[in-house]
DNA sequence: CCTTGACTTAGAGCGCGCTCGAACCCCTAG
DNA sequence: CTAGGGGTTCGAGCGCGCTCTAAGTCAAGG
């Protein structure tokens, strides 16, 4: 370990480990332009510093919300363009933020009638077993607890 | 029009009208097994009653949240075997529910989030254009109103 | 009779977002 | 010196969920 090497400190794998996706699609998100063009050492290897880490974070946002990649790119490639592309990054940011409301909604509007059929199975289940309640052991257990967060 | 065709009441075309699905999707759907085989008539051609419609609805709730085609091909298995299969199907979508939930769960922290970077942008644009605040017009309105249901 | 147009089938093709394989390089530990 | 375990590039392949094309059938209207 020499001391000429400060800038950065993570090596593909490290990243890999520490955001979560693979290091095929690092590379891969490298190429298509959402991630920036990455340092190389001496050898050619990429070589990253924590503050990537952040831009990742919010992919994983904007992914997780379901945010098609091109769209990704387009607000990477104007935040690569700089400081004067704000307004329309914030546009792109409330425009999705709206789709992402409406989406909600329609979730938990399905999670409603979600809730219902399972109610209607429940009450077969009652109706058939009836009286008869000897343990439904590891049918399903008593309902709830399964939900983790929430 | 003659009296001796009254069972189906639909020919694809309408069912596709009425589903939202597309003619190709609801081949292909009757395809793989996710709608039950349709009734032909005379020509060969797919005649569906009214009840088809209420089964679309539910596959788009279990499409809406998610779910894979796989799974979904499975519950639909399941139904069509008969009332015997009550308690798997029930277990099947209390698991998927609680995908959902914690998928939801997901979804509004990353809104939260994405709130708040928008808040930045705002804010930014604001120390900008300081006083200057010559109508800002077409660019965004004064927030919300834009969200549609919820 | 002929056209129009909705239907039929089998099967190919597509857009998305990865995911992996092949062949190679380079550093370090034993 | 050698083996191993990272890393590199390029490009092919995959799973999903449709989506479309081609070639043909059939029924009704002008």
């Amino acid at each position: 370990m020499r001391l000429d090497e400060k800038q950065g400190v993570m090596k593909i794998g490290e990243l890999a480990k520490r955001s979560g996706l693979s290091a095929h699609t690092i590379r891969y998100y490298e190429r298509i332009g959402l991630l920036p063009y990455a340092d190389r050492d001496a050898g050619g290897r990429r070589d990253y510093d924590e503050s990537i880490l952040v831009w990742i974070a919010f992919l994983d946002r904007l992914k997780t919300t379901g945010m098609p990649i091109r769209e990704m790119l387009h607000y990477a490639e104007l935040r690569a363009e700089g400081g004067h592309t704000g307004p329309e990054r914030r546009r792109i940011l409330e425009a999705h933020r709206d789709r992402v409301r409406t989406h909600l909604a329609d979730l938990q509007a399905c999670l409603l009638v979600l809730d219902t059929k399972i109610d209607t199975y429940v009450e077969a289940e009652k109706r058939t077993h009836s009286h008869d309640d000897t343990e439904h052991s590891h049918k399903a257990g008593p309902i709830g607890a399964r939900s983790a967060r929430a």
